[in-house]
RNA sequence: GGAUGGGUGGCAGAGUGGUCGAAUGCGCCGGUCUCGAAAACCGGUAUAGCGGCAACGUUAUCGUGGGUUCAAAUCCCACCCCAUCCGCCA
């Protein structure tokens, strides 16, 4: 969430942030809602202010043995009482509304945010590789014919349904590969820590990022209450949760973890292959930074991203997000789309996004600046470093050859494949 | 799953009905001392509402919610969370 007091201070900020953003305007509706609050807070500590000193009267009364004027002063908070009340219960009604409305607000784009409705006002920065310009057999095509996938595709889906999918041979440890040359790179060369974090969380945990409780129809939750995480941005930046930090800024933390989603609301949307699932591998990476540091922090961090795409050789190209396609986290977001030659087109497989201070005001995250000694709150980033699943299914699009050739792989995970250098193909499906 | 203990300021940890926003220690900031540092000593060190240009003043906040009471960190109830032991288990 972002900062109340610019309601009081700068509310034709939040107006605009809100227009760009094409959301309605509710400025005047918050305004109005955060004032009533105040009011009655107001009201009810001057209520309680003069309880408190009708009750120390009533300690000295007692003490001096003056039972009448004790019991004068009884009844007068007596009366009191029930104002006190009244002005309570409204005012919780007052906090919840504020708390409601604000929670729901979303954070302010930077400046440099190109104004949009959709993903088509999103702006291209730059694109590497060469797309190939014919088309191929879609992945789950390709995956097929390596080593009885379909018949795990079949069985995955009778066991858990559709959005599941399940690998093997090859193409398991194809994923497996995938998964550790990415946190291999990201540790080794790009500094970030390694963590393996839990997969359920408690619900606080996914206020603190943003998930909840907007978002709770996306989440899957177990029995227990917890929740499975949608994205290890959960845990990794729910590590600073209620900390201060006093140095070591910036943190960088790095997970290899399954993620699951609910898809609510994307029936029939990529309902075939690796692009879409209920669950899937990612790698993320988050960053604990400072406000002077978070910018170029953002750049690296999409940077380490792009780095892991072209040692794979797999074209992409980075997008700046216009306002109309950023998540309600972000305050700036690149995605990183591959190209995916069945479809011709690129498609999203990483997202980098900067959050300012919208999580760490959420979950109470901050550090102790060195030239002032005050506390102040973190600003946190976060990008895929990447979408595993997608990985594996623009390699296989972009690396095959024909339906009688062996698919190569590329160089950097030969080592990860225990010396394998293309995978077979078997149309025939024996 | 069974049993017990516990949630207090940046941390540790006192506090069982009023004068407690809260002892003490540590950490941190400022100062004295010193050539400088350490030590020692002195002072400061949470968040929010309201008032004030400000210094500051004032009120509220001791896991969350409810209750008892003139008065609750302190008593009662519910919930959440944490820890330890036992059982079970990869």
């Amino acid at each position: 969430m972002i900062d109340p007091d610019i309601l009081r201070k700068d509310p034709d900020i939040l107006r605009a942030a809100l227009s760009k953003r094409g959301a309605p305007d509710i400025t005047d509706d918050l305004i109005a809602k955060n004032q009533h609050l105040r009011s009655l807070k107001t009201q009810w500590q001057a209520a309680q202010e003069e309880r408190g000193q009708l009750s120390k009267t009533i300690g000295a009364f007692l003490q001096a043995g003056d039972t009448a004027s004790a019991e004068a002063a009884k009844a007068r908070v007596a009366l009191l009482k029930e104002t006190l009340d009244t002005l309570k219960t409204q005012q919780d009604q007052a906090e919840e509304d504020f708390q409601n409305a604000w929670q729901a607000v979303p954070n302010i784009p930077l400046p440099e945010i190109p104004e949009g409705k959709d993903e088509t006002d999103n702006v291209d920065q730059h694109r590497w590789g060469t797309p190939r310009p014919d088309q191929t057999p879609a992945h789950e095509l390709i995956a097929d014919t390596v080593h009885w996938a379909e018949y795990a595709a079949v069985s995955a889906v009778r066991m858990s349904g559709t959005r599941f999918v399940m690998l093997t041979g090859m193409l398991a440890r194809l994923e497996r590969a995938l998964g550790q040359f990415m946190l291999d790179v990201h540790t080794r060369e790009h500094g970030y820590k390694e963590v393996s974090p839990p997969y359920l969380v408690h619900a606080h945990a996914l206020f603190g990022t943003g998930q909840l409780p907007k978002f709770e129809e996306d989440q899957f939750k177990t029995t227990t209450g917890h929740y499975l995480i949608p994205t290890a941005e959960v845990p990794l930046t729910n590590m600073v949760a209620d900390m201060i930090i006093s140095q070591g800024l910036p943190l960088r933390f790095t997970a290899h973890t399954p993620c699951f989603r609910s898809e609510a609301g994307s029936a029939g949307r990529d309902t075939a292959g690796l692009i879409r699932l209920h669950q899937f591998h990612k790698v993320e990476l988050v960053s604990i930074t400072t406000p002077e540091e978070a910018a170029e922090e953002h750049e690296r961090m999409t940077r380490c991203a792009e780095v892991i795409l072209e040692r794979l050789e797999l074209p992409y190209r980075r997008v700046l997000l216009c306002t109309g396609d950023m998540g309600f986290t972000a305050e700036k977001t690149y995605d990183l789309e591959v190209w995916m030659p069945a479809q011709q087109t690129y498609r999203e497989i990483s997202s980098c996004s900067r959050f300012g201070t919208f999580q760490a005001r959420r979950m109470n995250a901050r550090y102790r600046r060195e030239d002032t000694g005050a506390t102040a709150f973190v600003h946190t980033l976060n990008g895929s470093g990447l979408a595993v699943g997608r990985t594996l299914g623009a390699l296989l699009e972009n690396f095959f050859q024909d339906s009688y050739s062996p698919l190569p792989l590329p160089k950097v995970l030969h080592p990860y494949m225990g010396g394998i250098t293309e995978l077979e193909l078997s149309p025939s499906r024996d």
